[in-house]
DNA sequence: ACCATTTCTTAACATAGGTTAAGAAATATT
DNA sequence: AATATTTCTTAACCTATGTTAAGAAATGGT
């Protein structure tokens, strides 16, 4: 049914059909449309979103405008998982970017399937563990290399995202002023 | 015996007397001199540390030199969470930055807790879910906020930072180099 | 197909921070 | 106290990125 996300699951532990198929029962699949807001900065997120179809962008505000947090594609989860933990009203806005066929898990429903399913747990700690490890990856980047490094990467482990995301964001999401980015990208191209 | 230690259990959940017991008993109190390794990148890392006086940094090390990660002080845990919990190499150094008295929890006594103390799951989780927010919040800074800034910011949360730390490892926490921090404190003291 | 909107590029100029090099100050060691 | 080591400051110059402004290109809606 969601051959995607049961590929995503079983990465990261062990389960049985019988298990799986109480988590399909749990999931809500939902279709909507480009530059949707799903999650706006004050509301408590009770979710997590697996993207099976699309692109998402998490992103705050503050006075100098919108800074993307996160870009979720096609096999990621989204959410505010800060919020989502503690239950205290989230600072991120979470918009898609594409038409997107995204599945919601709600935490209370989550709740059942950790009674349910012994390995959810592990799945839940790792997904923390993940998003941890990948926050702090990126604030070494951010440290260490140049803006122009960091572009270079980004494109490596995402190769489609110029296409599919708008430039704009894209520099918002390295920190960088978009006309920076646009004359990155025509040094690139001159090499 | 270690009222710092206990204060710091009870602000993330409820312990009886006899569960602190428990954990004085699991904890390893140790006096270290300045500029000891503790951790060596390589290692696993199989313990948090608790800071009950004296203060420590963690650093990783690549061709442009030593990048500080952390600091912690009295009160703070330090470690490698992800080596910890993944139970792979280390990235990190650390190394105290003083004479030090630290309380060594190791995860194998950690796990006994665990089954000895209900709440214990739940402040591994906060712990992991503070270090998760602190890095998210200072990834927000750095790409938002100038250098002077996130120094300034630094000072306000930590007063006595610039009296105990080396300007150097200052400096290399808030990714800049140091003449560029003694250049900053120079602007800062003639305004 | 046409118009409105959004996104992207370019260029000139401004600025924060990096680099190099030298010496001064502080701290540790003998 | 004298010396060695570490840490800090200063200054001149360099480079990456920011800012402002304008127009070009692409995209979306009717």
């Amino acid at each position: 049914m969601y051959p995607l996300l049961y590929a995503n699951f079983i990465s990261k532990a062990p389960l049985t059909a019988d298990e799986f198929a109480l988590i399909e029962a749990a999931v809500k699949p939902v279709k909507v449309k480009k530059k949707t807001k799903l999650l706006t900065g004050g509301d408590v997120c009770r979710f997590s979103i697996f993207v099976n179809k699309g692109c998402l962008r998490s992103y705050s505000i503050d006075n100098k405008g919108e800074h993307v947090v996160q870009f979720a594609f096609e096999n990621n989860w989204i959410g505010d998982l800060y919020s989502y933990i503690t239950e205290t009203a989230s600072h991120l806005t979470i918009e898609t970017m594409e038409e997107c066929e995204l599945l919601y898990l709600y935490k209370k429903d989550m709740e059942q399937l950790y009674v349910q399913i012994p390995s959810m747990e592990r799945i839940m700690r790792l997904q923390f563990q993940n998003a941890y490890v990948a926050v702090q990856r990126r604030l070494n980047a951010t440290l260490r290399i140049t803006a122009e490094e960091r572009y270079t990467a980004l494109l490596r482990s995402q190769p489609d995202i110029a296409q599919r995301i708008p430039l704009l964001h894209i520099a918002s999401y390295l920190g960088i002023a978009p006309e920076s980015l646009s004359r990155i990208r025509k040094q690139l191209s001159t090499r």
